[in-house]
DNA sequence: CTGAAAGCGCTAACAG
DNA sequence: CTGTTAGCGCTTTCAG
């Protein structure tokens, strides 16, 4: 078991403060003699010294400790972007707290505020609505920083790190029409979030500048943006139409795995001359048959920016606003 | 801002400890007057009052909160488990910080180490060496649980929850030949993993009552499970045998990607008659034609047992010991 | 160069 | 029923 200071001080017959000098690299400072320092140092050196975060969190009234509260890590793209921010985080020295909502607006509030009571620096979050968003910025008492969704509140200062998801849903479009200009249609996955708005937008940018129909025609909704959400779109458009789609864009990758999922079922496999478009990439997709065109989002960017955002406003000079990243087209001919 | 208990105290004029025992529901059991309870429940209602965790942690050496080592989120493996696992936590009152070593033993004893000075009641790790396993149980001074991984160390003392894998590795080799009799090759990444090891043996075991084959023709090995390897492998199969192999069995569900990717990259596209087996289930695996046998992992039991595990230790009452948790297969016919 | 002391907000024990 | 006190291990400030 590693020491205190404390410990060591009197195992050493010298002052706490000594050995908290040297401990704390300010022997050189404070000119401590280089017999007492090397004492301290082979002390150490045989019996350890881990200092006690707590005490030293309660005293500075800093923890080094972020939150991050993410719908689900089960989705891929969570799952990489909150590695990505650890990783961040770790290098400039700040543990991270991740936890999943599920989608869950009372509980998504109960995991802010566990975060709150451990005192963090700071929390990210993917918020799960608009109010609770606003709910965050309401009560906040820490700096926040908003992570791939924000709902547009209308409260000021809010600091949001976002992908260009309309710029992304009309590239994706855009592309795909260029390969098959029949109707392209579009799963959306609850369509209150921000990030599905977006790319329904950008595809329906691209699509009214070739096509006439009526939107219904193309474009289906489920009220989550989960793997039953796909199937169940799917589901219908199979019973409607007698056929799945010459070419689908889901408005997440759970998405299209839930519409996938129906198909296979429905037809025994996947019809490979089904153009596919997706947001989030995965390497499984590629190996499907099909065509597959699909977005990179830029989960590098993102954590970095996010991570940037907080340490300014941790350190008081918050830059509220939007900031986009831009994500990358991956088109089945490269 | 929510206030300290001493604050609400002096507003009130009532003393800290009054205001503490309305606090933390101990008012009926000193039977603290009505008329100052409704005044502290009156005061708090509007202003708020957040606990202090930092502050209770350091007095009570107790934090809540436990830490979390795998290798990586974006395995979905891990995601999953750590989903699991970090709402088994929060169930009992309990903070999960989770870190990805990325393979890397000295990175992987820094963050044990980041996460003790934080003062972690307890670790669950999924350990990258026989070495860093057992680094962590001789420098151990917080409860241990390691999980899906466990080198089987000779040190003493050591509790650790894993999937019964030479169980899995046996029962999906066997139901695969079932359908095909003819070779069914295996692609291990890092056979030093004892999840690997396991999985290998149970390949071998049920592989050996029908087929003399040498194994050099039928395993391939590569040092790391990443996608890389299984692209080396698949790359190195194909240069030999100048086909894919009749049946494969990949290591992990990350070699597998691997290997399809190379197959994708060589031929363009999957040979559907390809029979494929994998540990840890993936639904776009069942996407492709292929038929893909798969041992689920039971996350939900692993994440259980684990913290219970850990509960027990923390309570001084440790269960040292191998937990073992079946796997189940999904064969493409059910 | 080294030492002493205050205090972060909480819990636990004891004193009225 | 309510109040006082010590102390968790650290940082910070001031005194030698």
């Amino acid at each position: 078991m590693a020491k205190t200071a404390e410990e060591i001080a009197q195992a050493l017959n010298v002052s706490i403060t000594t050995v908290r000098l040297v401990l704390t690299n300010k022997a050189e400072q404070y000119r401590i003699s280089p017999a007492t320092q090397k004492k301290v140092e082979d002390y150490v050196a045989e019996h350890g010294y881990t200092l006690n975060y707590t005490a030293r969190s309660l005293r500075m009234k800093k923890t080094y400790t972020l939150g991050l509260v993410v719908p689900r890590l089960s989705n891929p793209f969570f799952a990489k972007l909150s590695e990505k921010l650890e990783t961040r985080c770790r290098q400039e020295g700040y543990q991270l707290m991740t936890s999943c909502t599920y989608g869950d607006e009372a509980y998504e509030n109960r995991l802010v505020k566990a975060l709150e009571e451990r005192n963090v620096d700071g929390i990210f979050i993917a918020p799960t609505s608009k109010k609770s968003q606003e709910h965050h910025v309401k009560h906040r008492k820490k700096p926040l920083v908003f992570l791939d969704r924000d709902f547009g509140s209308t409260l000021p200062n809010i600091a949001a790190i976002v992908t260009d998801n309309l710029d992304a849903g009309f590239t994706l479009t855009d592309a795909m029409l260029r390969q098959q200009p029949s109707p392209v249609h579009f799963f959306a996955g609850n369509p209150t979030l921000p990030t599905i708005v977006a790319r329904m937008e950008g595809y329906r940018q691209a699509i009214t500048s070739v096509e006439k129909r009526r939107e219904d025609d193309l474009i289906s909704c489920s009220p989550y943006d989960a793997i039953d959400d796909g199937e169940l779109m799917m589901n219908a458009f199979i019973d409607r139409h007698g056929c799945t789609p010459k070419a689908l864009i889901a408005s997440s990758l759970t998405v299209m795995e839930g519409a996938l999922f129906a198909v296979k079922n429905r037809l025994g496999a996947i019809p490979p001359e089904m153009n596919i478009g997706t947001f989030d990439e995965y390497v499984m997709l590629s190996f499907l048959t099909n065509s597959v065109w699909s977005m990179r989002q830029d989960k590098e960017a993102l954590a970095a920016n996010a991570f940037n955002a907080m340490e300014e406003q941790i350190a008081g000079r918050p830059k509220f606003g939007l900031q986009v990243c831009r994500a990358t087209l991956m088109s089945p001919l490269s």
